[in-house]
RNA sequence: GUUUCCGUAGCUCAGUUGGAUAGAGCGACCGCCUCCUAAGCGGUAGGUCGGGUGUUCGAGUCACCUCGGGAACGCCA
């Protein structure tokens, strides 16, 4: 595990703190509360590799202007042994700080030897996160926010676990309730208009063209018999048919799109083991509930929520009953630490009643953590597309993966954060060229992978370089590229601590640019023996991060291109 | 009407607890392959950060108001 920007990061943190306090006995700043000391990387590389506002945070505290505090502090600041050679004053008060050079040659040392495992860290150590995700109804395809859905809960997954959770990936299938109930009436009358085209289909009936060949295919197989039952045992017939069947294929299209859980969790298994039931017995027994007009309510003020009904005045319960029992099974029953709930935006609403219930049964509401992302827009030729060309229908997943490559489709969903709505671009998604960003990063990977071939084929390989070696890489070039791959570790923790795994999108991209400008400016091949070793092994670093990164979204890393 | 998200370059978007001269990609224009992949690199042009008021050493970032766009507001899930 990568300690190096960390361990960097904490001795600036204590070198500040100790030249606050030398510079208070010696009487040079006037004893007072020391601000917080707030260390960052600023955007401009002229102002050093970490910035620290100490000195103006600090003006109101010591009656003292930033500047002055600014020299006192670096005027006690003592840098030996540390990874640092200097701090200069700057702006209005800043402390900039400047790596010492052999930081660089370490940082590749650092991602030589931990390879794989570059990137990972104990930001979440000791912690169990159940992520869920599009858990779709299994009454029909799933749609494109399902793509959305797929691809962030399996990213954000990767990179939770790379900071170091442990993560279980779950889907949700709702195979019990109103919707389902929904679909056996439904596939019952698809099924009996193949016999008698006269029989009425439900008013809020599914429309899609899979039902109909879900009622097809098992006629093919038992003919009519159901005809003569009751309508009762002919929908639960149908029902115990068609399900599985659509269970199958959101798993099949998920797999084809790289997405994998550990459960899959049935909502009947709440049902049957009287989960569900526990739930309304609990608040009744806590004198949450009150009954108006036939129905039993949730008394939500003392939760933050407004009231709702949990079951309704036919006895049957709502929706979010059977919810309440699926999230204290997470988080009592199996005791995970943290659940997250991935959830399309129009969810909103229903979020607060969640956590409401929840509370209600004594769980901390905080433990649940709902990533919300906003709506996905199709857009070909720059206008939106609702429908597809082929069935005239709503365009689901699967259409989507028969048209756009599953790189690029989970490169970009993945290139924004779950709180911007997407425009999806076809067009875009489906160039195989520099417009497409998935290319840029996959090109950067690809061009390293020739280099070392190259080299190869002339007997050279890739070797572990000593500091002395690694310090003959100067230019600009070289030093930036690994500035920004030491920064790799923090930037998963980052994403995972944000919830966002976009910003490792963002992040790669940011390190093939600086690759390709690396590649223009510095040759590997043809060079002194020794620099060519050092940037050969800078070459296989970027390659280490590139590869660790596209892992995480499961983008592959061509070897050529 | 209530809740919520968004508004930054022609387009798509970054801007991480408030920090230094607001960035990138694409598109446009001009350059760079006798040399490891030109799916690349360099340069030019392009901005009242929707508008307003406030908070403070400092606001794209925070608060309030306002304009514009999306979404949710069921005894549907």
């Amino acid at each position: 595990m990568s300690q190096l920007v960390e361990k960097a990061r904490q001795q600036l943190r204590d070198a500040v703190s100790a030249a606050l306090s030398r510079a208070m006995e010696a009487g040079d700043l006037p004893q007072a509360q020391p601000p917080e000391i707030v260390l960052e990387v600023p955007g401009d590389r002229a102002h050093g590799d970490w910035s620290c506002n100490a000195a103006m945070a600090g003006a109101r505290a010591f009656h003292a202007a930033p500047r002055k505090i600014a020299e006192a502090i670096v005027s006690h600041l003592d840098l030996s042994g540390s990874l640092f050679q200097k701090c200069e004053i700057a702006g209005p008060g800043f402390l900039n700080f400047t790596y010492e050079p052999g930081f660089y040659g370490q940082v590749l040392q650092d991602v030589e030897k931990l390879g794989r495992d570059y990137g990972k860290s104990s930001f979440g150590t000791g912690r169990r996160v159940l992520v869920e995700y599009v858990s779709a109804n299994p009454t029909g395809p799933m749609h494109i926010g399902n793509a959305r859905g797929g691809v962030l809960g399996d990213a954000l997954s990767a990179v939770l676990e790379a900071a170091g959770y442990q993560v279980e990936r779950e889907f949700y299938v709702n195979d019990a309730g109103n919707q389902v109930n929904r679909y056996g009436l439904s596939i019952e009358a698809r099924y009996m208009q193949l016999f008698d085209e006269s029989f009425p289909f439900p008013e809020d009936g599914y429309l899609g063209a899979d039902v109909t060949e879900n009622a097809k295919a098992y006629a093919e197989i038992h003919g009519d018999k159901l005809a003569g039952l009751s309508g009762e045992e002919r929908r639960a017939a149908l029902i115990a048919y068609a399900i599985p069947k659509n269970i199958q294929v959101l798993h099949d299209d998920l797999l084809r799109y790289r997405v994998e859980y550990d459960n899959w969790f049935h909502e009947s298994t709440l049902h049957q083991n009287g989960a569900v039931d526990r739930v309304v017995e609990r608040m009744k027994e806590k004198s949450f509930t009150y009954e108006k007009e036939g129905a039993l309510w949730f008394k939500g003020e003392a939760f933050g929520s407004e009231d709702f009904v949990l079951v309704r005045g036919n006895g049957v319960p709502t929706y979010i009953v059977p919810d309440i029992a699926y999230h204290y099974d997470k988080l009592v029953t199996r005791n995970f630490d943290t659940a997250i709930n991935v959830l399309g935006a129009d969810h909103h609403g229903y979020v607060p009643r969640l956590k409401a219930a929840i509370a209600a049964l004594g769980i901390d509401p905080d433990r649940l953590k709902v990533v919300l992302m906003q709506m996905v827009n199709l857009v070909r030729d720059g206008e939106a597309v609702k429908l597809s060309k082929r069935s005239g229908k709503a365009i689901t997943m699967a259409n989507l993966l028969d048209e756009v490559p599953i790189d690029a489709a989970r490169f970009l969903f993945n290139s924004y954060e779950p709180n911007t709505k997407i425009d999806f671009d076809l067009d875009l998604a489906v160039k195989e060229d520099a417009q497409n960003p998935v290319y840029y990063v996959q090109y950067a990977h690809a061009r390293i992978c020739s280099i070392l071939r190259n080299l190869k084929a002339d007997g050279v390989e890739p070797r572990p370089c000593s500091l002395e070696e690694l310090a003959l890489l100067t230019a600009p070039e070289e030093l930036e590229l690994i500035r920004l791959l030491s920064a790799y570790t923090d930037e998963v923790a980052g994403a995972a601590r944000a919830m966002d795994p976009a910003r490792i999108t963002r992040y790669v991209v940011n390190v093939s640019t600086l690759f390709h400008k690396f590649y223009n400016a510095c040759r590997v091949k043809g060079v002194d023996p020794a620099l060519s070793a050092a940037r050969l092994q800078l070459c296989a670093a970027a390659k280490t991060v590139l590869e660790n990164a596209l892992a995480l979204f499961k983008v592959t890393a061509p070897e050529s291109m």
